[in-house]
DNA sequence: CGGAAACTTTGATCTGGATCAAATCGCGAT
DNA sequence: ATCGCGATTTGATCCAGATCAAAGTTTCCG
């Protein structure tokens, strides 16, 4: 293949595509330039507003998505109107549950976000032509079970406060803006989404917050900015 | 390749294999005949007492293995002790963490068991050279997955009457000798196993299990032998 | 067959986190 | 500015499940 020759020919569609966030991630990181031109021409960039449905549970979906800015959560609900947040995925994750058309659980936008949606038979046929594809979307998938068997750790044997130290800590590490010094973060989820994360109530959230800022853990500032003078305090405080 | 051939060649060690209860499980099912002749070479059976540990948490493990027969628990432990079982696999599942080779949980044996052990490097290369094991493997992290989420839902939401109700549904469900008229079947698990795996008591687990029992749900014989005369019953039990 | 250890059940009490109930805060709209 | 509403915090009380404490059961070994 003539490469610049293809260069010429994708200025239009790869404009989109070359400055990408997701350019090197899980899916479009795999692609030869002829499929990601090709993803690319049917693929569509959507915003979508803190709290919009991307997927709703038990409907059947005819796409994925990469984040491309923004946090999503996954989440399952009861008939009775329980809920539990199973999930939480930063850009450039991909969204999607490959081989099974009907969604177990509902992805929502917890933030404003940026999401690049492409059809789910495009991909699935990319999925068996691009072996690299089909690895780097299981090695997702493992680590996505790794996430959740230490999350059922969590919700299953620590305590209130460590729930909190645990989730605090997961957002930090995942949080985009680094700086260098003392870590500090804009709290993607409210309290009430936190409370369906930990598996608790927004008033034992709000009291495990406010004991970790007494004790100098963290500082708060309006509700949702955290500030951590010190990691290592930080992960103390969950014990493992 | 001269089939006829190959099956002649292939008889001392196509033995196992060919009677093998995971013959067209996740792995062997994906490899072509030389592939499986090779892995046969490689691969080991071996008898585990129930509660003998398969991979430890935290070892680097250089084999992967199938589950020929019984159960087998992935377990997380804290450095305090607490503990958190955070998956249950059944024959003819395949065990191990491809890509990566420290282990984040360990695996043990709940009954006495059957697995069939095979070198990593191995399966690592066929995994690159064949797409359809990928895929099958890819398949099969993406149901633990599934499962691990569910469990999630279950262990931050459901009282400990629903956990106990949702563990033995899974473990009817699962359980191999599915007889036709009331299901009844061995607890792969003792209780205090099935705390750790509900992120309860003991005490509380036997009080919900006689709870169910005096209820009509369950009878129990011998403690660890259940028999569920009406699955639709046990079912909503868990109200979801 | 006896007896001890391990497992399970049952009972009594305690407590961490839920539930119920107000304040308080921040923010957008009038 | 100030009103009003949703989000958060704080306080008071309650309760599901933990903890503490004994009994049974079963198994298995001498």
């Amino acid at each position: 293949m003539d490469v610049a020759r293809s260069e010429v020919l994708d200025a239009g569609t790869l404009v989109a595509c070359r400055s990408c966030q997701a350019r090197h991630g899980v899916v479009c990181g795999a692609l030869s330039s002829s499929q990601l031109r090709e993803l690319g021409r049917h693929s569509l960039r959507r915003t979508v507003d803190a709290g919009s449905e991307i997927i709703a549970q038990g409907a059947e979906s005819s796409f994925y998505s990469n984040i491309m800015r923004g946090v999503v959560k996954l989440c399952k609900v009861m008939p009775d109107g329980r809920q539990q947040i199973v999930g939480l995925q930063f850009a450039p994750d991909f969204v999607g549950r490959p081989f099974v058309r009907e969604s177990t659980l509902s992805a929502e936008a917890a933030t404003d976000a940026e999401i690049c949606v492409f059809p789910r038979n495009l991909l699935d046929r990319m999925i068996s032509e691009a072996p690299e594809l089909q690895r780097r979307l299981h090695d997702q998938a493992l680590k996505e079970l790794d996430a959740a068997r230490e999350w059922m750790l969590t919700l299953g044997r620590r305590t209130a406060g460590e729930k909190v130290a645990s989730l605090l800590y997961l957002i930090a590490t995942h949080a985009e803006p680094q700086t260098a010094t003392s870590t500090d973060f804009e709290l993607p989820l409210s309290r009430a989404e936190i409370a369906d994360f930990l598996g608790m109530t927004i008033e034992t959230v709000s009291r495990q917050m406010t004991r970790l800022r007494k004790s100098g853990v963290i500082r708060i500032e309006n509700f949702r900015h955290i500030i951590v003078p010190d990691m290592d305090e930080l992960e103390r405080m969950i014990s493992a």
